[in-house]
DNA sequence: TCTTCACATGCAAACGTTTGCATGTCAGTG
DNA sequence: CACTGACATGCAAACGTTTGCATGTGAAGA
């Protein structure tokens, strides 16, 4: 590991000076094209490399955006790391993945850690008060992914329409009993879908009774089933696919046919695996929304915007 | 975003010189217990946070370590994820991810990209050649996870032994032939998870046979249910469990009932949900791989150790 | 009272870039 | 032939730390 060459190193062996070298690679156009050609090919022979971490102390620029999620082994969120991390490298940028489990406090403090090293942050469901968010936002870019709040910008990733065709479609089939099994309180994704399930519901007069999975884990869903059962629902809304997959096992535990005695919507469409019979879900567009999130941080926009990325209903086996 | 205060706005504040403030973050005991204090007191009051980019362009050492995967939506890499970040915490380090796609060039590139901000590397399942591994090893630290090259530090999550034991409790139960789906060619845990198997299997005097699937994905375990079925084998070993769900999916659709007709062993233990019947399978210790994996990065052992973390067989209602 | 030394702190260089300004050259114009 | 500029490049300061060395202070020992 010896040490690497400098800019300095490049510049003596060519016998120009180190802002020519700095200028080959940030502002070619400048310079004569032949001098621009040396420096690249002596780089190259050298095997020069900008260290970043001056570059980053004089231009105040790291080269780094941050990613706070809550989950990595929600599928949701590897569509979300995958997304983010390819437009980061499109943009010259690198990303660093922070998983802080629904934990404000952890969260926070995490963020304080990342803060110094990034030039700004994608907050994924972020359990942070608007407070802090505020005070956040004075000392880096923030973009919002699934949280509404005004002022900032932010992309949504919205079930809302999807939900309300996937529900009339149950109605249509004949449903009149729904259980809406619903995931992490507070979130608005789950503020929206619930929001939605239940005036979708209202309007086409369907009864419908709200289970919670709040860690929104696979467990919770099987459990969930047994409430489901009891409550002969003909039709279940799951907040995701992860919790419509363990209502899905537990009901087939019970005995309950899926789709012949219930049917069950999912939410996401980010599973790497499938179930028999297949899960009928909404398809988000993940990737689009962190995509847009992360060069609205990139532009440096700190517009404020509201962008909603609407999701597809996805119908499979399962309703 | 007003600029943050510096190192020399709080020393002059206090009358004191910046070197003072430096040592009270990171050598207090040379300094009097006092000023320690009012450093302390004043920095926090100023809202002072060290610049990571300054410091790192003195000490060479950025507090960031990055994370070589080849596939976010692998839930194997979910918990190598979580498991990379939260040790890298622990040490006051930051980690980022990267995904590359089994592609060995995209991979070369984007480890390019990172290294010239990170203090080392932890690979898993790298495509690179041994040849660019030397090199790059050169270059940074390096700790490789699932690849088991010499002269290099690395941490191997064994299936072996309890495959093993699996193989030996299928054939206990009747087993005479075998089908083993193979993932990822050219990885080592592959090449271990196959070569067992196939030792194990002469051993035993069982049959087998070999049915791919390359990329890993439930896709392609639910295609190999085709072969599968037609082979007429008593049982299943899958490289994972994404490949063994698809293969129960391909087996339950074709009417092959699992386990009364056919028994399946994954792999990994990592799945964020269950199917039904529950999948047996092989409990890799991955948490413990990636931070042991940390560790040894981050104390600059470059011992070059070959690390063996054993997995468990968990026999649950597929076996 | 003078010397010695430990201890606490200050000074300034260094880390590797970027960038505003100064300088030098040369072609084109009058 | 002198003058103006455009153009190409060099010079040096700045970014915010860390750290080896120098300095000043006061207490302990003689």
């Amino acid at each position: 590991m010896a040490k690497p060459p400098t800019i300095v190193d490049v510049a003596h062996m060519l016998g120009v000076a180190p802002s020519t070298v700095s200028r080959a690679f940030n502002n070619p156009r400048i310079l004569k094209p032949d001098t621009v050609a040396r420096v690249l090919a002596k780089a190259a022979e050298l095997g020069y490399v900008p260290n970043r971490h001056a570059q980053a102390l004089t231009t105040g620029r790291s080269g780094l955006v941050g990613l706070v999620i809550r989950d990595v082994s929600n599928p949701f969120f590897a569509r979300a790391i995958r997304a983010t991390q390819r437009e980061a490298e499109r943009l010259s940028l690198n990303a660093i993945v922070v998983e802080c489990d629904s934990d404000a406090d952890r969260e926070q403090r995490l963020i304080d850690r990342v803060l110094p090293q990034v030039e700004g942050l994608v907050l994924a469901s972020t359990r942070l008060s608007a407070a802090r968010l505020t005070e956040l936002s004075r000392r880096t870019r923030v973009v919002l992914v699934n949280s509404d709040l005004a002022g900032f910008t932010r992309v949504l990733a919205s079930a809302s329409e999807a939900l309300d065709q996937g529900i009339r479609l149950l109605a249509g089939a004949g449903a009149r009993k729904l259980a809406y099994v619903g995931g992490p309180p507070y979130s608005w994704s789950e503020a929206e879908r619930w929001g939605t399930v239940r005036r979708v519901a209202a309007e086409r007069g369907l009864a419908v009774t709200y289970v919670s999975a709040n860690m929104g884990t696979y467990g919770e869903g099987r459990a969930a089933a047994v409430s489901i059962a009891e409550a002969e629902v003909d039709a279940v809304v799951a907040f995701d696919d992860v919790i419509a997959h363990g209502v899905l096992d537990g009901l087939t535990i019970l005995g309950v046919r899926v789709p012949e005695d219930v049917r069950l919507l999912g939410c996401d469409d980010a599973l790497p695996i499938e179930t028999h019979p297949r899960l009928s879900t909404v398809r988000l567009d993940i990737e689009q929304a962190f995509v847009t999130a992360v060069r609205a941080l990139a532009e440096g926009s700190v517009s404020g915007q509201r962008i909603l990325v609407p999701g597809v209903l996805t119908v499979r086996e399962t309703t």
